[in-house]
DNA sequence: TTGAAAGCGTTACCAA
DNA sequence: TTGGTAACGCTTTCAA
């Protein structure tokens, strides 16, 4: 029964080196064979005979010896951190991924929970990637961007609520959510506005652009805007609703569909009507919103679509002389169901 | 001004013998002294004026040319697709990540979404990794585990609901959530009862092993189990629903939480009463089915910690030969509330 | 205590 | 149409 692989054993990695031996050609030939390099004209018979042995031996390249004779690798390097990214971004990544992949650059992510703001970026350029793509939960300083540059690195990106300063940005403008759902509150006549802050660290860098855009959209028609600290547990939520009468709010915007949840269902089991007493704006248009009653207007948001970036990255590789260019991803639209 | 970077501008990536010229000693002293050679004494003076000139110049070492010359990578690659991962897994392949690179390891995820199941491994074999550890939604096939092997990496490891054959296997054992879920119902005195399967494609993986464990449960109790396909919609909520009643179900395990809620409210939606007709269960323990009325019933799970199992990876790479291990991470346990 | 040199796997130029 | 060879950046053995 030779089903199972020969051997699977130690043996040697095979080069090029080996496949050149094996087809009786040298190491070029090997290269231009399996690169099918333009600039020279190989026999059919030599490129069969090459490929065959490539693949008794199980021949693949190694990138490392390639991207060093190179002089640049094609891998782009996204850092990671924990944090419970909502799907919408989730899918947005995968997308910008496949997209990139599509340009035959290497996708890579990179967690980096933990480091610092110095040694991460340290770590990153030891990989010499051609681009790095920064969430925005990532600290990227400036020096940082630096060290990244001087390694190499013809494109230094964020991806987050705001840009930084030396590097380009796709911005998530958070700002927008949070006017958004205060545009349409003001509409129904709320005047005295609540804004979930999550305290959870790490959604800060979400939550207060949003409370921003908020009060930039509540100035105008001269409403009160209240940040509410909550914390995605129960007893804190029932903590706020029983305080709730005091505040005076006519509405909240609660920051997510999550949160709005949890704090609508802490106010119904105070005796606050919503949207009576008390109108509820949540956001990212969860399913799950939707079963609660009274329904959960939300916040639905739109990103760009993804290709169109992956080739903007791909740009931005290319002439990397240019100045950062920033570039508005997000697109909020209110969807009114019953809690407002 | 000059707390700008000096130099945005393209200049050649700093290279040890840079750092070499500059301190006005060899390459291969930079080498010792940035690496803390033991073998090697050099004097405070030497090791100071190399330490200067590297942080002068921006000095970071080539990964690629240092593995070229090692002969191996400390580089621990994981594959990821676009799934809607519960926190839960997050989380512990952060703490994952976090332990091996305490290990010294470089933790690497690769986007493989839409690479057929040869493309992938040859891919990430390029990169010659030491250690693979591919989940479950990942299609490792023993030809991809062979070219894995062959190009050097020295632990090919699954992390899912079940193992492959000829890999290590880091195993979730969906089942016991079913089989908890069941043996919770039958103690409750239900005895005919669905088990919802997503139909959203890549969750079958866990659903199978969940019914599985589910039939398991009701084999000894002569319960009957009663697969019923939902997709996460409320339409299709909807529609099994209404039929609810020609079912003669007295309970159903929802596969997790969101399904159960969704599930729940279309049946509460359609005059059937929960838990007095039908009991409901879940999993995942999400805080929203704590919202919902009743209190959703859920499975806890929990999963080992992750620095022993980084470990692991360690001692599974540095003794490869050994033959494949089987570890079990995942424990349920049953948390009733009010739906069951 | 330091330096010279070889070699890791690839590719590209130049000869044959 | 093919092969020899140098070079990419780094570590390490050997020699000074």
């Amino acid at each position: 029964m030779s089903q199972l692989p020969k051997q699977p054993t130690e043996g040697p990695v095979p080069t090029s080196a080996d496949v050149a031996r094996r087809a009786g050609v040298s190491r070029a030939t090997v290269s231009y064979v399996l690169n099918d390099s333009a600039t020279v004209r190989i026999s059919e018979a030599t490129r069969h005979r090459v490929r065959e042995a490539a693949t008794e031996l199980g021949y693949v390249p190694h990138a490392a010896a390639r991207s060093l004779r190179a002089g640049h690798t094609r891998m782009v390097l996204l850092p990671t951190v924990d944090l419970p990214a909502d799907p919408l971004h989730r899918h947005f990544l995968h997308q910008l991924e496949s997209g990139l992949r599509r340009l035959d650059y290497t996708v890579v992510q990179y967690g980096s929970t933990g480091l610092n703001a110095d040694d991460a970026p340290r770590a990153w350029a030891e990989l010499r990637p051609v681009a790095v793509i920064a969430p925005g939960t990532i600290s990227l300083t400036p020096q940082g961007i630096s060290v990244l540059r001087r390694s190499g690195a013809k494109a230094v990106i964020t991806l987050g609520p705001r840009p930084v300063a030396g590097a380009h940005a796709l911005v998530m403008d958070q700002r927008q959510v949070g006017s958004c759902a205060i545009a349409h509150l003001l509409e129904r006549g709320r005047r005295s506005i609540g804004v979930v802050m999550p305290e959870e660290s790490g959604l800060g860098l979400f939550a207060e652009p949003r409370l921003a855009g908020a009060r930039e959209a509540a100035l105008e028609h001269g409403a009160r805007i209240e940040p509410l600290p909550l914390r995605y547990e129960e007893e804190s939520a029932a903590r706020l609703a029983a305080r709730w009468r005091t505040l005076g709010l006519d509405a909240v915007f609660a920051y997510n569909d999550a949160y709005a949840m949890l704090l609508m269902r802490a106010l119904q089991d105070t005796g606050v009507q919503v949207p009576r007493d008390t109108a509820v704006v949540g956001a990212d248009d969860l399913l799950l919103g939707r079963l609660l009653r009274p329904r959960l207007s939300t916040v639905r948001m739109e990103l760009a679509t993804a290709q169109p970036l992956a080739d903007l990255v791909d740009r931005l590789v290319q002439h990397s002389a240019g100045s950062p260019e920033h570039h508005d991803l997000l697109r909020a639209g209110m969807v009114d169901r019953e809690s407002s």
